[in-house]
DNA sequence: GTAAATGCAAAACTTTTGCAACGTT
DNA sequence: AACGTTGCAAAAGTTTTGCATTTAC
């Protein structure tokens, strides 16, 4: 699905709902559909400011809620404190590997894993709405290395144990 | 496993590595494996207030970090804000439902889960440490009603979109 | 014109930390 | 005496909110 889309159903998501497209909803819903890798909201506040502007960082937060409601986007916590954000309309469902070394976050899917889930609920008696599968570990790369790579992400301190 | 044999590992780890037994953390021990059920360091906090309050806030997230490397509990992030832990010693790993409605948590295992996610990080060069597996939907009992049980838990406002 | 949106700063929440006082060994 | 521990309060870090002001429709 491309750009031009995704801003047609992103408009009509507003009108629907009587919401404004102000130019500032207009520059975060560009920016996040300009990345094609997961973020955090903090790193798109950084972006917007070094386009030169337009958005505080409550309108960022404001605006990825608005973006994940009309799944836009989806969150994905990969246990480092920030929650991460990645696009959904285009994109099929998949998994993550999460390399504890470098942050790096891989994405994957096997259909037999989701058939399971789904078996798995229905002895349960479970109805699922969403599924989460992390995997933690490390990347074929820091394999490698003895040393982490410097990039973003990694063995950060975080707020959570 | 049984309580005692719990208590003597702790108290051999704590000695393991010039720890003290103290009556804090005797106490936040006793009280964790009294539980059976998840429970967030909040929760923990209250209980030992309950019980006549040895064990400040510092002192209750202190120790549950060290249980936590200790290999005695894991964590869980419901995505609700708090983090959950659980007991591991003498528990087998096991996957989560986790019911968005009155956020009970149900505990599954499926092997062929286990092994695909094997095979996925062999296909992608990846060593896994570890893995989380939740499902978010509505369980059995919630599936019925059409309203959410009062219990804890639940679609509380959470620091996460 | 009017309801919605923005920006700011303050608040909320969970978790961590600095530090002086305290216990154990 | 030396060192680990505790408790408190303050700090950190992410996300939310109240409110006066501005803006899109």
């Amino acid at each position: 699905m491309n750009r031009d889309s995704i801003r047609a159903r992103f408009e009509e998501f507003l009108r629907g709902r009587s919401l404004r497209l102000t130019p500032q909803r207009r520059a975060i819903f560009e920016r996040v559909f300009d990345t094609h890798e997961h973020f955090t909201a903090e790193e798109l506040f950084g972006w917007i400011k070094d386009d030169g502007g337009r958005g505080s960082r409550a309108t960022v937060y404001r605006t990825l809620a608005l973006l994940v409601e009309g799944g836009f986007l989806e969150t994905l916590d990969v246990g480092q404190g920030e929650l991460h954000y990645e696009h959904v309309l285009g994109h099929k469902h998949h998994d993550h590997m999460v390399c504890v070394v470098c942050g790096r976050i891989e994405e994957f899917v096997d259909e037999r894993i989701e058939a399971l889930q789904e078996e798995a609920c229905r002895a349960k008696g479970f109805e699922m709405e969403s599924h989460n599968l992390r995997l933690f570990g490390r990347c074929k790369t820091c394999r490698r290395r003895r040393r982490p790579r410097s990039g973003r992400g990694g063995a950060k301190s975080t707020g959570k144990p």
